[in-house]
DNA sequence: CGTACTAGTCTTTTT
DNA sequence: GACTAGTACG
């Protein structure tokens, strides 16, 4: 009986296809991790190569984990030489090596997001570029995606002439790859980009890991961005031993610089690559399946794939459509809560998808009621939090000096009365003198201009110098605790009246658990090495299997994951697919999010549930979403639609009413309404209505909160009469200014705003976000007006008039 | 120099 | 609604 017994002809294929090109096109499900591993390990015991010449790319770091493992498993040798990471990772490792030869130091740290943004606004400052007009994120985004295609700060300016708001965007990208090399830093995309350039300037470098690697593999194909590519493509050229894994109906990472061209052209470059598809699915059920293929298929410009299983068809896809996203989280956790009760499932089977992060919160609070074990993914990155970075900024002055931006986050924590002027003539000596931030202030005694205040600065020196000297003897995890008493950053915590500052202790114990996991992990515990692992975690590294809780987590964190029960919440137009894609010119937008509705699918083993709201809030504002496009692609005959067996279900809405009305009569229904509601309401109102301060708006949004909007029966009928005889107010021919009074309990009193309605019923409006619409009603509230805009591409939305500051079209 | 409050922005997804 | 940057004031 040999390990590969269990795999299929099409597995066996791409295991044995060890030498030259293989594309290895793989569907959700279909074994491709097996085939991965398995090739290895054949590599390694049947072709006898060495497993120090193997790499194997990853998308996570848990994935490579898990990848070390199994081959672990199988061979019981060598797994630990194969080298298995990142992309990102991969990089480091070789910059480390070499990057002095592009003129950085080899102890370069690792800029995070909120780091690049902190920079780039010293430049926006600097260049007095108008951040409201161009704001840093967007610059910054404008840089990444330049750096995910290779192109540099020289080419970019190439390409700007006669574009005056490109060509401030080049001085911006010019002054922060300047600002990054002074400071000695790199961000996410310079690790991909510099170590492209190392290999390009240095062949002898790109020579040596090409000998080295004989054969590379990389995961997640579809995933990559160009410079990945022109990575991958370096490495392999020596040997043209090149496996690459994906499903082009998997990419979802077209944000962040990824290609989907990569997968689809691979036997474009590499004309002689073998191509394997695997299709049979060994995850999910054939109602799963069908599913997943029926919504995946009205996407064009695919690889044709339909996935198929032996398993049989398993139960009906649930869907459940409830009032309120309080609703929907309530049903969720009482569904897994009774589940378990009934032993059907454990936790640990059980995920729950949303597009959102902030879709987390509400199912989080529902979870902590009913006591269910629940595991966040996402959201606020651990390291993010600010007692964290504030203690790695530490860490990071003491590793590397030139970090300027580091020195300057910790010069003034806890407080030592160094206030920003005194920094700024630091700064000012530094630039003059041409050296780091952290040099000028190991002289500020001898530096003029700042006088008495050099009494505070030398302090921080010494106590830094000492902190160097020192981390010898005790070690990384010692250093953090002489840290915390020599700053006394906990006390000063603990006594300021801030809320959470227990949780913030608690997170500066996980650090601290952190470092010393750290150091019982490598002979050589460095404060490089630690820094750098902690900037190239993913959120999803900290889950383990062993944990018996339900996750919660967007659908992007759920790739490469499966689930025996999925439920895939908020699934409703405009949150997903989200109004970002659905108004967008580029039509391609929402084929990636259709894909993204594949990947959530397909993560499920035995059952998926669907679940939606009619009405949410989304940042303070009530929107009133269409069921997801994505749902109704689904054949009906694949849904259930029959209640549960627990009564306080049944009176959800119709889907689940006992006529067996389906979820498309449902939606028909709700159609017909709309279309009902917008004759009844009369045209030719116009109406000039007040604006109020932000004051009475934040009221406004808190009634809001209170209030259930229903738009089958409309609590105010705005319909036979006139607004302005009901409510007393003065309205008119559009355009004319009036006050309204009435208003009460407002502290600040409801100021009268100079914007009044223009438009009326039947009228065609813009909105900011959503784009054009038309206005379906107009309601009268204590404070404002309610107006319900049936928009183009975004569904209906109903919102207040103050806020929306609609513009007549 | 430190604070407390205000106004503005925002997120769709992340290595 | 949540968070952050900016500002006015002590």
């Amino acid at each position: 009986m040999s390990i590969y017994d269990g795999l299929n002809e099409r597995q066996l294929e791409g295991v044995y296809q060890t030498e030259g090109p293989v594309l290895l096109l793989a569907g959700a499900g279909s074994g491709k991790t097996r085939v991965l591993t398995h090739r290895i390990v054949y590599l390694i015991e049947e072709k006898n190569v060495d497993p120090w010449s193997i790499m194997a790319i990853t998308f996570t770091n848990k994935a490579a984990g898990e990848m070390r493992e199994r081959v672990d498993q199988l061979v019981g040798y060598g797994s630990e030489s194969i080298w298995v990471s990142t992309f990102h990772s991969t990089c480091v490792r070789i910059l480390r090596r070499y990057i002095d030869r592009l003129g950085y130091d080899n102890n370069f740290t690792i800029y995070d997001t909120d780091d690049s943004k902190s920079v780039m606004k010293e430049i926006c400052k600097k260049l007095q570029i108008d951040t409201k007009m161009l704001k840093e994120r967007a610059i910054l985004s404008a840089i990444s995606s330049a750096k995910n295609e290779n192109i540099s700060a020289t080419e970019f300016a190439l390409q700007t002439v006669g574009d005056y708001q490109k060509q401030r965007i080049s001085r911006a990208y010019m002054e922060y790859q300047e600002a990054l090399r002074k400071n000695n830093a790199l961000d996410f995309d310079d690790l991909l980009v510099k170590t492209v350039e190392l290999f390009k300037t240095c062949p002898e470098v790109l020579q040596a890991y090409q000998k080295r690697f004989r054969y590379i593999m990389v995961d997640e194909y579809q995933d990559t961005n160009s410079v990945q590519f022109e990575l991958i493509r370096l490495l392999a050229d020596a040997h043209h031993n090149l496996c690459v894994v994906g499903d082009d109906d998997q990419s979802i990472y077209k944000f962040r610089g990824a290609n989907i061209r990569n997968i689809l052209d691979f036997e474009k470059v590499y004309p002689e690559a073998k191509v394997i598809k695997l299709e049979q699915n060994y995850r999910s059920t054939q109602n799963i399946l069908d599913a997943a293929n029926a919504v995946i298929a009205n996407n064009r410009g695919r690889k044709e794939k339909k996935l198929w299983t032996t398993q049989g068809g398993g139960s009906l896809i649930h869907l459940r459509q409830f009032d309120t996203a309080y609703e929907e989280a309530e049903y969720i956790a009482d569904d897994i809560a009774h589940k378990k009760k009934e032993q059907v499932l454990d936790y640990k089977d059980c995920a729950v998808l949303y597009r959102t992060n902030a879709q987390s919160r509400l199912l989080e609070e529902r979870f902590v009621v009913e006591g269910i074990p629940y595991q966040l993914v996402g959201g606020v990155n651990f390291y993010a939090r600010k007692e964290i970075k504030d203690l790695l900024a530490y860490l990071k002055t003491i590793d590397n000096g030139k970090d300027d931006l580091a020195v300057k986050r910790i010069i003034n924590i806890p407080k030592r009365g160094i206030g920003a002027t005194t920094i700024q003539k630091v700064q000012d000596y530094a630039d003059a003198h041409e050296m780091s931030f952290y040099d000028a202030l190991c002289i500020a005694d001898r530096i003029d201009s700042i006088g008495r205040s050099a009494v505070k600065l030398t302090p921080f020196v010494t106590m830094i110098q000492v902190f160097r000297t020192k981390v010898k003897e005790y070690g990384i995890s010692g250093l953090l605790r002489d840290i915390l008493d020599t700053t006394g950053y906990i006390q000063t915590l603990e006594a300021s009246d801030e809320e959470d500052a227990k949780d913030r202790i608690g997170n500066i114990d996980e650090l601290l658990s952190k470092l010393v996991a750290y150091e019982e992990a490598h002979e050589e515990a460095t404060l490089s090495g630690f820094l750098e692992e902690v900037a190239l975690v993913a959120d999803i590294d900290g889950v383990s299997e062993d944990d018996n809780k339900v996750l919660l987590m967007t659908l992007h964190s759920a790739k490469g994951l499966e689930f025996d029960y999925v439920y895939l919440a908020g699934m409703e137009e405009g949150l997903f697919p989200s109004y970002m894609t659905i108004t967008s010119d580029d039509e391609s937008e929402v084929e990636e999010e259709r894909r993204l509705a594949y990947v959530g699918i397909t993560r499920a083993k035995k059952d998926l549930t669907l679940t939606c709201a009619k009405q949410r809030m989304i940042r303070g504002e009530t929107q009133y979403n269409d069921i997801s496009r994505f749902v109704r692609e689904i054949p009906v005959e694949l849904l259930d639609n029959r209640p549960l067996g627990r009564k306080r279900y049944d009176s959800d809405f119709s889907i689940l009413s006992d006529s067996g009305m389906s979820a498309f009569s449902f939606v028909e229904r709700y159609q017909s309404m709309q279309a009902e509601k917008e004759r009844s309401v009369p045209s030719g109102l116009s109406v000039n209505a007040n604006r109020y301060d932000s004051d009475s708006f934040r009221s406004l949004q808190y009634h809001n909160r209170d209030t259930v909007f229903d738009l089958k029966k409309p609590k105010s009928r705005s319909g036979d009469t006139r607004l302005k005889d009901l409510y007393g107010i003065s309205s008119g021919s559009s355009g004319v200014k009036s006050n309204f009074s009435g208003v009460s309990g407002l502290s600040k009193g409801a100021q009268i705003g100079s914007s009044s309605l223009n438009y009326v019923v039947g009228d065609r409006v813009k909105h900011m976000k959503y784009g054009e619409g038309t206005v379906l009603k107009l309601e009268k509230e204590p404070k404002d007006y309610k107006v319900t805009v049936s928009f183009d591409g975004a569904g209906t939305k109903i919102m207040y008039a103050g806020f929306a500051k609609l513009q007549k079209i």
